[in-house]
RNA sequence: CGCGGGGUGGAGCAGCCUGGUAGCUCGUCGGGCUCAUAACCCGGAGGUCGCUGGUUCAAAUCCAGCCCCCGCAA
């Protein structure tokens, strides 16, 4: 008899696991739980999920709760009756009675090596705080935030260049072969759950536009970490004349010259080049920018149009 | 109908408010200079000014509708 699965998620990178599980004939995806479509970007159109989009076609049954605490999803899960319930960036809290549900409980695959990283950006803090390594782990989902008991994990390389959501991309991919293995020990009761070292614990907070805003009394390489470590969204970025702009850059490696940072380095055929802090001054060479209202350019392009004035600067 | 900014030779931009000769930087082609160069000098080619319609003696410029791109918001 097969395990009977729910599984929960919304975004790209509960894809993989959704996939790879429903691969296996010995289990049994008996309904997908995802959020509500909701209007979303530019003209405000009504998107669906990746996971619904997934499940669709897949031809499992789809329930979009607008709230998970509510009485009406209670009815569903108990009338499921489902033997586990998978949890992968799902965006809603569940609460107690229906974790109690499962006889194998709710499992989540979150992107972090726990206790490192609990919250809703692992991927992007990880990045962001020049981390070399990282990972994927399952875990038992409890009333707290990623605080359940772990069960395997899986740990990945950081590159030095990738963004997150190449790195995601990764992660997700190693987390659809450790969610199945997950399950399939767990039904065996070949693993024990280890509780997390919460002395050891770490937050990963849900990203913020205010986030990508670029400081730049911080070194080059600390701009340059959240320029990977935020994308897609929201970006790095500052201001030019009085316009919001998204930039895209490296850190220089030999360290020029010194000034205030933000100000643009007057420069001949270098690029563009910005004054940025940190311990001692560095500076961020801009390979990319996009000033609201405008496509993506080149350092380049963007100065043959800007003509940048001496004493220019940006984030004023 | 969520708010806002854009669509001008191959690229990036200015010009639009205060209608009336198409501008700037780069690239490209030809020539020159140089040991040499993405440097410099001279000369040239290349544009239905997103599309459609309207106002006007005259529209890149004013008005209306449509298409595409982007920022905010999510």
């Amino acid at each position: 008899m097969p395990l009977r699965i729910v599984f929960c998620g919304t975004p790209a990178f509960a894809v993989p696991s959704l996939h790879r599980l429903i691969a296996q004939p010995e289990f049994e995806i008996a309904g997908a739980v995802t959020q509500p479509d909701r209007p979303r970007g530019r003209g405000r159109e009504i998107a669906i999920s990746a996971v619904k989009a997934a499940a669709v076609e897949a031809g499992i049954p789809v329930y979009q709760p607008e709230k998970i605490r509510s009485e009406e999803a209670y009815e569903y899960f108990r009338g499921i009756a489902p033997d586990v319930v998978v949890i992968i960036a799902y965006g809603q809290i569940i609460p107690p009675r229906l974790i109690a549900i499962p006889r194998l409980g709710w499992i989540n695959v979150h992107a972090s090596l726990l206790p490192k990283y609990r919250g809703a950006a692992p991927i992007n803090w990880a990045i962001i705080n020049d981390e070399r390594r990282t990972g994927v782990t399952t875990m038992q989902i409890d009333a707290g935030l990623d605080t359940g008991p772990m069960l395997l994990r899986s740990e990945v390389e950081i590159g030095q260049d990738e963004t997150a959501p190449e790195l995601a991309a990764r992660l997700a991919e190693a987390g659809a072969p450790l969610i199945v293995e997950t399950l399939r020990k767990l039904d065996r009761g070949e693993i024990t759950p280890a509780p997390q070292d919460n002395s050891q614990a770490t937050l990963a907070p849900i990203l913020k536009r205010d986030d990508g805003k670029i400081d730049w009394q911080l070194s080059a390489r600390k701009i340059y970490n959240r320029i990977r470590g935020l994308q897609p969204w929201p970006g790095a970025f500052t201001s030019f004349r009085g316009r919001n702009c998204q930039i895209w850059g490296k850190p220089l490696k030999p360290v020029a010259a010194g000034g205030e940072p933000g100000f643009i380095l007057p420069t001949q055929g270098d690029g563009l080049l910005v004054i940025c802090g940190g311990p001692a001054a560095s500076v961020l060479r801009v390979e990319h920018i996009q000033v609201e209202g405008r496509k993506r350019v080149t350092d380049f392009e963007f100065m043959r149009g800007a003509r940048i004035e001496p004493g220019e600067r940006f984030g004023a």
